[in-house]
DNA sequence: TTGCTCCTCACGTCACGTGAGGTGGC
DNA sequence: TTGCTCCTCACGTCACGTGAGGTGGC
């Protein structure tokens, strides 16, 4: 026998609340069963509170609703599965972020900022094998995750050999818009030719102040602003995107506490003018 | 020297978008140090990134904005760490509750539910302490875990002794509307005098329908379904709040996995009617 | 028959993001 | 002087919550 309840009862069965209910129904997440074509209201079969189960777990864990739909609408398990791992992974990467900043939280309400080390440089010309893409800031620990290993493996395809550590240019719009173009780079000694996707270039000359960052990269911001800081009081800042080089990244080293990064930021070369406005 | 920026190097220093940045200008979070008065340009001390990397981190851990003013703006820096502290518990008790639901997603999937075994009964009326309030679903544990001790001890206070397990009933809207009020009680053998705020009341009489949950209380989803699916097929629902009792609870076993709840779905005393429709 | 349940708009919330359209600063 | 930066509305997003105002069902 079918049993249908109305939907404040269906709500003290699922623990959705009656607004997420029509809510659900209105895009499409879970449909009654029943709707009186006179008075609208809506009809719930009893079974359907253990799909109304999943769906709750699955929003407490924030899955956005047209994603949840397409999970509880798989035809294939094999589907869903995946689906779900997904998530479940994101989630996994959350609990860590969270894990991490409060830490360091505490680390910046306690510690001293230690004290800053800038160099000057002078970049030549460098030939590099390079790949762009507009990234959103949430999203580039995974990018670069992905497009580093593409490019040592066409470097070795080519038969060529890194030259040194990888790097990656910013545009300002990553900074400022929270997702702009980055050009993950990796220098090499000759060109060989091109390969698909993948493009040789040659990275601009540069007058460059720099720093070293030691540490994860969720604390890079904390080199950022000590660097920037030094540039805006002592240097004319050059319209160019700021380059970070991975001395010791997730390809050399285990633990995000061993990192070390260049922090690249482009400055003009110093003028008359500015000799003279520093006295 | 004091060394003001523009906006979207303020960004680059601070890692937050221009946007937020205007945003947190609009609701006075961060206000910059100097506006234009013609143009409306904001300047920003380089200094302030430290306040920006605070905020930063605040908002990543998903503090409202308006707690983050409060706790940049305390003057007290024991205010200051208070707040702090309160959230960074806020932030524990997420992170253990994703978890938690991430596992149980998996057996969700995984396992067969514990077949139902109902019970019906007529509760008498008992007498009891109790208090009341209009509680938030996602309150609920915190609210108990402060009312029972409360309970508990006043009744130790008027020399009357528990004559069993603690309980709460929970009005509809509580399901419905993800709020509402809820009665938590202690029964009580004889009456004394009426303390404060904790009132001496007459559980009323009710037939119940009841189960017992075993597991931690994120799981009574699971339970509501199976008892509710079973009252909506066998039975009239009664126009009462649903009662839980807290047979093993945070107060006698350490594990949530060893919680024991009754959970009491009000009926209706069978009819002639229903008798006939059951045939 | 009277409450009570359930309904549909329409708008609000939170922390920004997204254009549109325009002006000041180097 | 020309781009480029920065500005202000006004509206969009996401997943519902919050009334307002009204009708059907027991």
């Amino acid at each position: 026998m079918e049993t249908l309840v109305p939907i404040d009862e269906f709500a003290r069965l699922t623990h959705l609340s009656v607004r997420a209910l029509r809510h659900y129904h209105d895009v499409g997440l879970l449909e009654p069963t029943q709707i009186d074509p006179y008075s609208g209201y809506r009809r719930y079969r009893v079974e359907q509170s253990n799909t109304a189960q999943l769906i709750r777990r699955l929003r407490i864990l924030d899955m956005p609703v047209p994603e949840i739909a397409a999970l509880v609408g798989a035809a294939d398990t094999a589907v869903r599965d995946q689906l779900l791992a997904g998530h479940l992974d994101r989630v996994e990467r959350t609990i860590d972020r969270l894990s991490a900043v409060v830490s360091s939280l505490q680390s910046l309400l306690t510690t001293e900022p230690t004290p800053l080390v800038v160099n000057y440089r002078l970049a030549d010309p460098t030939p590099a094998y390079a790949f762009s893409a507009v990234v959103d800031r949430g999203n580039i620990a995974a990018w670069c995750g992905r497009t580093f290993p593409l490019l040592y493996q066409v470097i070795e395809e080519v038969g060529d050999d890194p030259a040194g550590p990888g790097g990656a240019l910013y545009s300002d719009d990553f900074f400022t818009a929270d997702a702009g173009e980055v050009t993950a780079h990796v220098p090499v000694s000759a060109r060989a030719p091109i390969p698909h996707l993948v493009q040789p270039v040659v990275l601009p000359a540069a007058r460059l102040a720099v720093t070293v960052h030691h540490g994860p990269f969720s604390e890079l911001d904390r080199t950022y602003a000590l660097l920037g800081t030094h540039v805006a009081q002592h240097d004319l800042i050059a319209p160019a995107p700021i380059q970070e080089i991975y001395l010791l990244g997730p390809d050399h080293v285990r633990r995000p506490a061993d990192y070390s990064t260049e922090v690249c930021w482009p400055v003009q070369a110093p003028t008359t003018r500015t000799r003279i406005a520093s006295h």
